[in-house]
RNA sequence: CGGGAUGUAGCGCAGCUUGGUAGCGCACUUCGCUUGGGACGAAGGGGUCGCACGUUCGAAUCGUGUCAUCCCGACCA
């Protein structure tokens, strides 16, 4: 390709609307431009770096025995229907109507859709296990889409789902798929680390992410790990807690006066006591029913782990209006910061439940809320003064330096970008979609499901946040839109442009995807583009070509070296075979 | 969905306080000059100042409303 007819425009300045590196830099290198909140064109150098990712994943999916396919983007609400997520699926899903008024929506994943193929179509226990996956737009109309590619409300994505007999033949696809998709993220030139996570409103038990570790703040999960091989989300993250002082100095329970102490840091400081010695109550709202969270004082409550405890699919921290509200229906005058869980019946037509974290339950003589204004209970204990709830379990989100629940060595914390998952869904979608086959036995049986994503554009935009310097874009070989950019200095210059020809010829001829830069520009212009679009190779045709040499540097080193044309193109054309 | 900010040329911005026929840099076109890290000079093209209504002789500027975008939070691949 001549630079000349390459469709990019360069822009000398960040544009003002992004925020992340990735987004920054695919603008202003002239990959993508905005064409509404979250949407964006790709323009021809991105999509030659989408393509490049989708086909290492290609590669490795078939090589795995997946079979690609494609479904419609736009479904009909049917479908959504009998999995029953028409109704729990937010915002998120684009709902729209067709001309005869016809409900439909904007695929947001397509667990739907494949059910119904694979019931049509697989009868028998002899056609399993089967794994279908395409790749294509998925929309979700996030409340908040930001950072470019890498939280869009379009985007591509590539899914497969499994279908299988067992448990058994599951987790053995379920590791096929890791396997493939340690193989995928390798080959994008991206270091990935596979982490325990929640399966939110997908649904399932087991899942993983696959999240890349970048040093960048732009990651949006919190990802513990340990030195053992132990890894997970912020929301699935379990751990031991460090030795505290979870026992009060009082001698008899006694209610005190704590005035207008509403928050813990008012109380510790009131009282002159740690927080591991207090037991704080905090009322949620999960699916419109009240419940309330019992946590020792100094932790946080992870709110994914909570709803799961009480199986919900929603939650949001109660308002203060709510609490005045459930307070006044049970006989009680009371607000935030005095809350307590004994007396608390119900609430909107709900039973309130009571969930405590594992924290709470060895603690003795503590400080606790008890609905009155001003007041505190303290050295209370469970059992004698307070209820210890039904419901003790792990709610708490985990913090760097507690201790790993696998090894007991401390944690630590980075951020990361989740570029694929994995799930076991089991029955989630066969079972209510009727999706069944015939078993040995002639008996119906539904099937047993997974289903593994891969974020496509994401992944490329990760693979800038993960690759990049103060000049521009440094992409790995293997999804570069172009492998090298062939450079004459002055295109006036009638050696210099033969011996480019030459050179640009030469890497196509042997398979190397190779730009001229024809352009009658200065050089400086010329490195600089070079260099923020990220060819990873690049050949300069200087003066030196008097004495036989052309200037060879890789854009992911420092190094500048002076050797013969036939030569550079060696290094390349070897570097690019070795690809395959 | 809560809080904050911003909408003026493809991109980055000034002008608005104090209303008077819209400007700068980059990019683009032409000519000259220059040619190893985003040169220089000259001459050009390009904007219903987000939109609507209002105030006014006159609105980018003042008022009301509305839409859009961005940031923080909540939520999410």
């Amino acid at each position: 390709m001549k630079m000349s007819r390459l469709f990019v425009q360069t822009l000398r300045e960040f544009p003002s609307d992004a925020e992340v590196i990735s987004h920054k830099l695919l603008v202003r290198a002239g990959y993508i431009r905005k064409l509404t909140m979250g949407v964006y064109n790709y323009l021809p150098l991105m999509w030659r770096v989408i393509r490049k990712v989708e086909n290492i994943i290609r590669e490795e999916m078939d090589r795995a025995g997946a079979q690609e396919l494609l479904m419609p983007f736009v479904q009909p609400k049917e479908l959504w229907e009998e999995s029953g997520r028409w109704g729990a699926y937010g915002g998120e899903l684009m709902r729209l109507k067709d001309r005869h008024g016809r409900e439909m929506c904007l695929g947001p994943t397509h667990e739907e859709i494949i059910t119904a193929i694979a019931r049509d179509g697989l009868k028998s226990y002899k056609q399993l296990p089967v794994n279908l996956y395409q790749i294509q737009s998925k929309f979700r109309d996030e409340r908040r889409p930001r950072f470019g590619l890498l939280r869009g409300r379009e985007f591509i994505m590539k899914d497969a789902y499994s279908f299988g007999t067992s448990q058994e033949e599951l987790e053995k696809e379920y590791k096929n798929m890791w396997e493939a998709y340690t193989r995928i993220f390798k080959r994008c030139g991206l270091d990935t680390k596979a982490v325990q996570s929640d399966s939110g409103a997908i649904g399932g038990s087991v899942s993983h992410e696959f999240m890349v570790i970048t040093d960048q703040d732009s990651g949006e999960n919190d990802v513990f790990y340990c030195e053992c091989d132990y890894a997970a989300n912020s929301n699935h993250a379990e751990s031991k807690l460090p030795d505290a002082k979870i026992t009060g100095d009082w001698q008899e329970p006694q209610i005190i006066d704590t005035p207008n102490t509403h928050s813990i840091d008012e109380l510790t400081e009131f009282l002159n006591i740690p927080a591991t010695v207090i037991v704080k109550t905090l009322v949620y709202i999960v699916d419109k029913a009240p419940v309330l969270a019992l946590i020792r004082a100094d932790r946080t409550v992870e709110e994914t782990k909570l709803m799961n405890a009480v199986g919900g699919t929603d939650i949001r921290i109660a308002t203060a209006g709510e609490i005045e509200e459930m307070m006044a229906v049970n006989g009680f005058d009371s607000e935030k910061g005095f809350i307590g869980p004994q007396g608390l019946k119900e609430y909107n037509g709900f039973k309130i439940k009571v969930v405590a974290d594992e924290t709470v339950k060895d603690m003795k003589n503590f400080v606790i809320g008890i609905n009155k204004k001003d007041v505190h209970l303290v050295g209370a204990n469970w059992g004698v003064d307070v209820d210890l709830p039904e419901t003790v379990t792990d709610i708490r989100l985990a913090e760097a330096g507690d201790f790993c629940p696998v090894c007991g060595k401390p944690l630590k914390v980075t951020r990361g970008i989740e570029v694929g998952n994995i799930f076991q869904l089991g029955t989630k979608y066969s079972k209510p979609m009727n999706a069944v086959y015939l078993d040995q036995n002639g008996k119906t049986q539904p099937y047993i499901m997974g289903c593994y994503g891969i974020g496509v554009t994401r992944t490329a935009a990760a693979a800038v946040e993960a690759h990049h310097d103060d000049h521009g874009i440094i992409w790995p070989l293997a999804i570069a839109p172009y492998h090298a950019v062939v450079i004459p200095v002055s295109t006036k210059d009638e050696l210099q442009m033969k011996v480019a020809n030459d050179i640009y010829q030469t890497l196509l001829k042997h398979g190397v995807e190779a730009v001229i830069d024809d352009r009658d520009e200065r050089a400086g212009v010329k490195f600089k583009d070079a260099d923020l679009i990220g060819f990873p190779y690049r050949i300069t045709v200087g003066k030196t070509i008097a004495d036989g040499l052309v200037e060879f540097k890789a854009r992911n080193s420092e190094e500048l070296s002076n050797i013969k044309p036939e030569n550079a193109c060696e290094i390349v054309v070897t570097a690019v075979n070795n690809l395959k």
